[in-house]
DNA sequence: GTGAAAGCGCTAACAC
DNA sequence: GTGTTAGCGCTTTCAC
């Protein structure tokens, strides 16, 4: 029993197209008129039903999301953050495409269609876990967060992944660090293979060599990093600094270093990726790479949403910078006699 | 251009009323026309349009979701995951109701009123965190994940808190501890409160007392854990035993014993709460409580839709047992002389 | 500046 | 067992 538009007509004693044109900012509108459907509407809640509306061949408003349930590293609260936002900014609707779609028991593509879905988010995903094919064909305009991707209606959003990397290197190659090792994220991601190609790059670049052992395969949660750890330390040559891919596996770093009696950053220079809470608060304070997580979701849906309405783009490619947090878990290292 | 059931009709030789009549199972079809039709929306991908079906006065099929940007504890992609089943056993998409909703800037319930929504799922969020009672109040279904709710059509969901934490302090008080501490959860929040009184209640029927200093508020996090067990620690007769409101601040809580040089259990037991993956991977492993967070999703969503049909219910009210998870992170108290 | 009417894709009476 | 038709709430020509 909601108001529909009839009830507003009557009410105003109009016609419903002048109501429709009225609530869609029609200029050929009677000020007068405009002014007393849009009291009623307030006044008797009326809010138009948007399963007519998309019925009529009237954009449906509705964003479909691809995600994991392995939600839990905060990375994706804040994105999810920021695609609210801009959920709210462009009038937006966001449904969930139940992750057993997933599992392709039948077409998303065809789900998506079904719902009048606009266009997809994907995220949290990698390559492997689905045959992302279809919706690359299909013309439904995609965007992909943290995965490569491309096509005519396809956008991907990441940040600087390897760049950031890469500038950690230096910052710990000029405080003296030789022995530097890394502690990867999920391997086949990608962001975690962009990260090890910015170390590698990195070191090259600031003529630094490093065993194989140096890197240490993970996961970006903490539990890994701290088992990184423990085997890095366990090393016959220890490294003195270490570049790990989350801020997570960092505080999981700090950890087992703690454990092996060593103080960070006296012992051991640690940097994260991430800035999220966590390295602000943990001790001591984690020196990291700061990626603006809550506008990769704003700016996924901003550039979803031209590419739903066909407006020109610069580039469907969206590479964010990100930033140095220098705080104090990296400190000079100490020469062959211990001295800083 | 997605084909309708206009195309069906006209490929089958038939009028659209049989094809909707095939597609709803309806038995008044003859079975070789009902194949030929059910061959046909195969072969040209054909699915029914939700606008058009929602639109002609029948369900929807959409389920809206409140919940928290702050999803970074596990349990909520646990939760999820349950959801995720659910809505796919039960044919419903779930439609994420922004954030920014919340705030309040418009009614959500007409939000929802205007996508057709059947029933809402409120997850992760406190009663502070908004004013529900519009919704309550608008005769939408609804159900509550962790909070105390009630009304017409509204369900709740939660894990015996109380009981679990009170089996907690039985199991270490059999273990001869006496002086027990509590790391809570968030203060105000429903399962904080409930594994609260569950803490008190438990003490006391163990005959067990507790200076104030030993509830050490806290916030569910391992940050908190870890500072809420570097707080007790420093207590002048600190506890030899702690009961922590969840994992993570179970697995802080432990980092903060390691720190002062205590080994966990001989000079101190730990129990969490929930069970999650870290539980099992932490060293030494954790004893804890198990909540069965995806059937927590699951069996929320089919509350829902057993609301929403008018199904009748057995209680609208569903608490969960939980299972109590004997690992290595509790030992039996030494006495005065240092023994076990 | 406003209204009448067609039609989006579908379901459900009701007729046959 | 199948077809005809009205109508869900809305937007949009096209008249006036």
């Amino acid at each position: 029993m909601p108001v529909n538009i009839r009830d507003i007509a009557k009410a105003a004693g109009v016609s419903v197209a002048t109501v429709s044109k009225a609530l869609n900012g029609y200029t050929t509108v009677n000020a007068a008129t405009r002014e007393k459907i849009m009291r009623l509407v307030e006044e008797m809640q009326y809010h138009p039903n948007a399963a007519a509306r998309s019925l009529v061949g009237q954009r449906s408003m509705t964003l479909g999301v691809f995600l994991t349930t392995g939600l839990s590293h905060p990375f994706f609260g804040s994105v999810l953050g920021g695609i609210d936002e801009a959920l709210k900014a462009r009038g937006y609707d966001l449904i969930y495409l139940a992750q057993a779609t997933i599992r392709q028991e039948y077409s998303l593509v065809r789900h998506c269609r079904s719902r009048n879905v606009e266009g997809v988010l994907v995220f949290g995903l990698q390559e492997a876990d689905m045959d992302f094919s279809e919706l690359i064909d299909s013309g439904l305009p995609a965007v992909f967060i943290d995965m490569e991707m491309s096509g005519e209606h396809i956008g991907m959003i990441s940040s600087d992944n390897e760049e950031a990397i890469r500038k950690a290197v230096r910052h710990l190659a000029e405080l003296n660090h030789r022995r530097i090792a890394f502690i990867s994220g999920i391997p086949g991601s990608y962001s975690g293979n962009l990260r090890y190609e910015g170390f590698r790059q990195g070191m090259e670049e600031n003529g630094l060599s490093y065993p194989p052992e140096y890197i240490a395969i993970s996961d970006f949660t903490r539990e890994g990093g701290y088992e990184s750890m423990k085997r890095l330390l366990a090393l016959p040559e220890p490294p003195t600094a270490v570049v790990c891919c989350s801020d997570v596996s960092a505080v999981g770093a700090m950890t087992a270093a703690a454990e092996q009696g060593l103080t960070v950053p006296d012992d051991l220079s640690v940097v994260g990726f991430d800035d999220v809470e966590a390295a602000r608060s943990v001790r001591p304070a984690l020196t990291t790479v700061r990626q603006d997580m809550e506008a990769i979701g704003f700016r996924a849906v901003a550039l979803l949403d031209d590419l739903i309405r066909g407006v020109e783009v610069p580039s469907k490619r969206i590479i964010l910078p990100t930033e140095w947090v220098s705080r104090d878990s990296c400190a000079p290292a100490k020469d062959a006699a211990g001295r800083s």
